[in-house]
DNA sequence: CCTGCACTAAGTACAGCGTACGTAGTAGTC
DNA sequence: GACTACTACGTACGCTGTACTTAGTGCAGG
């Protein structure tokens, strides 16, 4: 018999071929592919292993020569994911350069929304996660710090970005699973705001939302984020 | 026949007690204790409606006329955590309060480590989430920006924080969901990046970690991190 | 060449989940 | 005292991840 189930070991060291037996019908890439489709349509929560399978063509359980485990699944979407991120060669300007891999990134994550949930450093093994941080090293190559600041610079712009479009996505990917809409969330929160700020409990709070009434700028606060990160790591 | 189900409503808007009928049994914080209780012991996967109503003593389905759903129930926990928040006269160092701030906000994060995974900004509408708010802003009365500014001064805070401490915490919330132990999975994926890195593929990386050798002290990369918060923030 | 074995593929089954629904019993109101 | 809104709880359904079994396929060694 052979050896069943999930053994310690990271998917990206599993060998995807094998040289015995029957050709794999199906590539680690269109398994990812599958599995983003079905995300990017249907949600994050669509996402099972049946109705990846289903997506494929296959039986549910074939699924799991591929991948040992569901949470090896979403490492391979992220990855995939990934794959879409260009680069480029570096300008010579630290600051343009990572200017631009925040507004793809956060790009990137508009077109996956289910992205930042599954983002945590445990994927950062990935193959296309590596070149993705080589890369960014390499923007900031002009930028004289140690290695150690650079990787903390890049690690608070990655964090910054995942936190914003997070809030920014969180609840059309959480809207999904509630039996109501999203609109009706939405003004069913915003009513109950409006009635705690009217309480006077919170006078700040009053004081905020009464001096910015208004829809909020997402695009221009996502810029000023951004910007106040470059800031925290440009020499004085 | 009694309106059954979730109907649109934020939770805290749901009167805890009608008056007709025979007393609740248990209040809403009996049900997030004891739904904390097991978070913390047994992890977050662990917060099942049926364990919960275990911890509690009654049937699984006598929950749902408390929380009309599990969403609402993961509400209910973020809001008794914040309830360990503790607030303080505004110093009038609003670099010192924000500080203790965001230090006091690790702690909370490390007695609960399932809080970050659950810390979304459409729970920031809960009275402890409130109260905290507007404690925030009383810190930053000091300084002088607009509301909107200090309003994304401590979303950026807390986001850090939440990413950071995420970060820390991420695997050992995790691996409890693993067939194997941490250590066999850290052991794992180190390995699997000591190749990628030795693959030579990576040179950057690799200078990276040949530089910044030996175990990362992880207290003072948080205390870095929150300066360079407060900087970007401090008038110039 | 053939035999054996390592692998893939698929089906069945199980424990656990969230929760819709029906029923029984309780306590405040008229 | 009767009515009625409410609480409490059991059953049941469809879904999940995945352990295990069986059947079939094709490369490797003799």
């Amino acid at each position: 018999m052979a050896v069943r189930g999930a053994v310690p070991e990271v998917i990206w060291a599993r060998p995807e071929r094998t040289g015995r037996g029957p050709k794999p019908a199906y590539t680690r890439d269109d398994i990812a592919a599958a599995a983003v489709r079905i995300a990017d349509a249907r949600g994050l929560d669509a996402v099972s292993m049946r109705h990846v399978a289903a997506e494929l063509g296959c039986g549910t359980m074939s699924l799991y020569n591929y991948v040992p485990r569901k949470e090896d699944l979403y490492e391979l979407m992220v990855d995939a994911a990934g794959a879409e991120h260009e680069l480029w060669e570096p300008s010579g300007d630290w600051r343009g350069d990572m200017r631009r891999v925040a507004r793809q990134t956060r790009e990137l994550m508009h077109r996956h929304p289910w992205l930042p949930r599954l983002m945590s450093p445990v994927y950062g093994f990935s193959p296309h996660a590596l070149r993705y941080l080589e890369h960014c090293l390499a923007c900031l190559d002009p930028l004289e710090a140690a290695y150690g600041t650079k990787m903390e610079f890049i690690a608070m712009l990655n964090g910054m970005v995942t936190t914003y479009v997070r809030n920014e996505l969180d609840t059309a990917e959480r809207v999904r699973a509630l039996p109501w809409s999203e609109d009706e969330e939405n003004a069913v929160r915003i009513a109950h705001l409006g009635r705690q700020i009217a309480s006077g409990a919170y006078p700040r709070m009053a004081a905020a939302f009464a001096q910015d009434a208004g829809p909020i700028d997402l695009e221009a606060v996502f810029e000023r984020m951004v910007e106040r990160v470059l800031d925290a790591f440009a020499p004085r």
